[in-house]
Order: C-alpha cells, then sequence, then structure tokens
DNA sequence: CGAATCATTGAGGAATTTCAAGTGGTGTGG
DNA sequence: CCACACCACTTGAAATTCCTCAATGATTCG
C-alpha cells in the first residue's frame, strides 16, 4: 500500500461478511504461499497500491536467501495479527472489541490521541463481528462516559486511553 | 506431533480462553518467525512430540532454500485456518460452528464417519467461542435431528453429512 | 461404595441482533 | 440559494440467541 486503504474479507454464501484486515499506508497484502488467493480485497477510499507477480517474488526468493526470510516474516506477522484478533472475536464483549479496535487505529495513525478512521461503520461491524448498530451504540456509550470524543463520524479522539487500554486487556 | 494431541490457546487477563488450535500427529506446532512464543501449548492427552531448536532450524534454512520454503509454507497454512477461524468467530452461530468443527475432526480422522475427540467440551467450547453448555445443548439439537449419533461423550458418528456441510456453508 | 470430574438438561436472564424510525450532512436541480 | 433526495449513521424498543445458574446424570478412580 501506498496511499488510501484497503480492506479484505471473506463471505458466507448468504451474505454475512468477516473482513480480516484493514490495510493501510506501508502494508504488504495478498501476499500467499500458495496459488491462490483466499480473500478479497477491495479499495474502501482512493488508493494507490504497488503491485508485484507472485511468480516473480517467489522465483527471487529461491536465490535471495534474505528475501526467503522476509516472506517468512511477513506471513508471520499476518498469522500473529489473525491469533489476536480470534481472540477477540471468540471472547471479547461488544465494548471490548470497540475499545481494542480504537488502540489498533491509533497505533497506526501519526497521531496517538486522534483517529482518522478511512471505513464505514458497516466495515468496523464486519471486522469486530458485530452488526453496525451494537457499533454505533458502544462509541455512543464510550462518548458518554468520556472515554471517547466523536467531532465527526469518521473522526474520533481519545480522551481516557487509560480506560481503552483496560478494556482492551 | 508423533502421538497423541495438544491444544495451544491464548488468555485474557480474567481468565477467559480462547484455543487457537488443535494439533494432532503429524502437524507441526510452535514455530515462530520471531523469538518469543505467543501461544500457550498444552497436551490435552498422552503425547509424543519431537522437538526442534528454532533457532537450528533458522540456520539450516539460511542455507537451505527449500527448507527455507518449506518454513513459508507451513505458516501460510497456519494462517490459512486463523482465516477460515475468523468466519467461523465472526459470522456464524453455534449451530454451525459445532458442524463446522465436526467437519474439521472428521477431515483429520481416519474414518470420515467416525470421529473420535481427544478434547473435553470446555476445549471445544473456547475453540468455537462459545460455553461449555452451548456446546452441549447445540450436540444433543444434532442429535435429535438425527445429522448426528452420541454413542459416547468422546465419539461421535456423522449420520448426516450433507446437513453438516450445509451448516459449514 | 463414595468422591471427583465431566457432561447434560432446563429455566431464567443478559447481551446482542433485528426492526423501525429519525437525524444530519452532502450533492443536485430548480 | 433553497428544496429535495440520498446516504451513512444514530437511536430506541422488541425479539432472539446465547450465557448464566443450578440441578441432575454418567463415568472414572481410589
Amino acid at each position: 500500500m501506498v496511499s488510501g486503504a484497503v480492506r479484505t474479507h471473506k463471505l458466507l454464501s448468504d451474505g454475512r461478511r468477516q473482513i480480516g484486515a484493514f490495510h493501510l499506508p506501508g502494508d504488504v497484502f495478498g501476499l500467499e504461499a500458495g496459488s491462490a488467493h483466499r480473500f478479497c480485497a477491495e479499495a474502501i477510499s482512493d488508493a494507490t497500491v504497488r503491485v508485484a507477480k507472485r511468480s516473480a517474488i517467489v522465483a527471487m526468493a529461491a536465490r535471495d536467501i534474505d528475501l526467503a526470510s522476509e516472506l517468512w516474516t511477513l506471513t508471520a506477522e499476518k498469522l500473529q495479527h489473525a491469533e489476536d484478533h480470534m481472540l477477540l472475536l471468540g471472547r471479547k464483549n461488544a465494548e471490548e472489541r470497540v475499545a481494542s479496535f480504537l488502540l489498533e487505529m491509533a497505533g497506526r495513525a501519526s497521531s496517538e490521541l486522534t483517529v482518522e478512521l478511512p471505513m464505514s461503520r458497516q466495515d468496523i461491524a464486519d471486522y469486530l463481528g458485530l452488526t453496525i448498530e451494537t457499533v454505533s451504540h458502544t462509541l455512543t456509550q464510550l462518548e458518554s462516559k468520556a472515554t471517547i470524543e466523536l467531532p465527526s463520524s469518521r473522526r474520533i479522539n481519545l480522551r481516557n486511553r487509560g480506560a481503552l487500554q483496560r478494556l482492551h486487556a
């Protein structure tokens, strides 16, 4: 990713959707060891993406041991994210999920206190395994506790990072 | 894994547990690109495990391109499993989760129609993001629909694989 | 046989989803 | 410049699924 944002997701036959990750500038995504992609990728905003042929990368890695090691590391980082996300999806309640999400986004933003969200509420819901209404309810609830501020729907200020951290556990 | 079964899990501070995977004979587990393990591993039954030093494997991979590629593939397979499991945890209901679990276990068993479970109901619940009671209720419900049979608590016969496959979707 | 552990069952409760309006901002056309 | 339509988001009540709690049943082990 050079600029903008991309989401990757899986679908069930009846349309239920699980977003696996959001990709922001600097990220590498869509790199698979096998020949078939297993996620659908869509741009969320205007985005610039640099594309490489898998076969070319694999061919280079066969001669360059450092590159081969880099490929492994990249996949291992994705695995780590997926493992953390399984814990969130399997065992956290709505408030904890939203708190974890806000901290994740804040960790990738330039400012640690203001988060500019590139994705819609529906995208957040499908990332956190919730409905759009529950995400909205929960954000409102966090605002009423003065944990966050919602100056606009796509911008969130973190007023009490400690409270979020406690929910993130 | 040589014999037996192992579970790997993560914990929240208050004890809630998410099992990431069950490891059966033939599996490789605990291989990380970084130096720190991120899961806790416990034997479920009597088990035989062959252990290798990570540093030794990484050193060998630096000289053997085929081994390096093998490491990448192993991690990528774990990632694929984690991605599928995120869809299950985020978007499937209890019946669908149990059906997917039974098919996963059947796919690794010698017989496709009888599943011998090495893990407890609590382990299944923590793998599927449910409670032990919901797992039990759901199994009973599948039995009453003649989708499965429960000759004993650790043995399950699949009577209607099509129905399970439909739930697995 | 009794104790301990694991699993099942069922009723009641709680969190999240579903359903149905309502709000607010944005863009378009008169 | 205002009216209107459209979209994303919010709000609140009702419904549902899953969880909690409590009791019972089954199996193993000393």
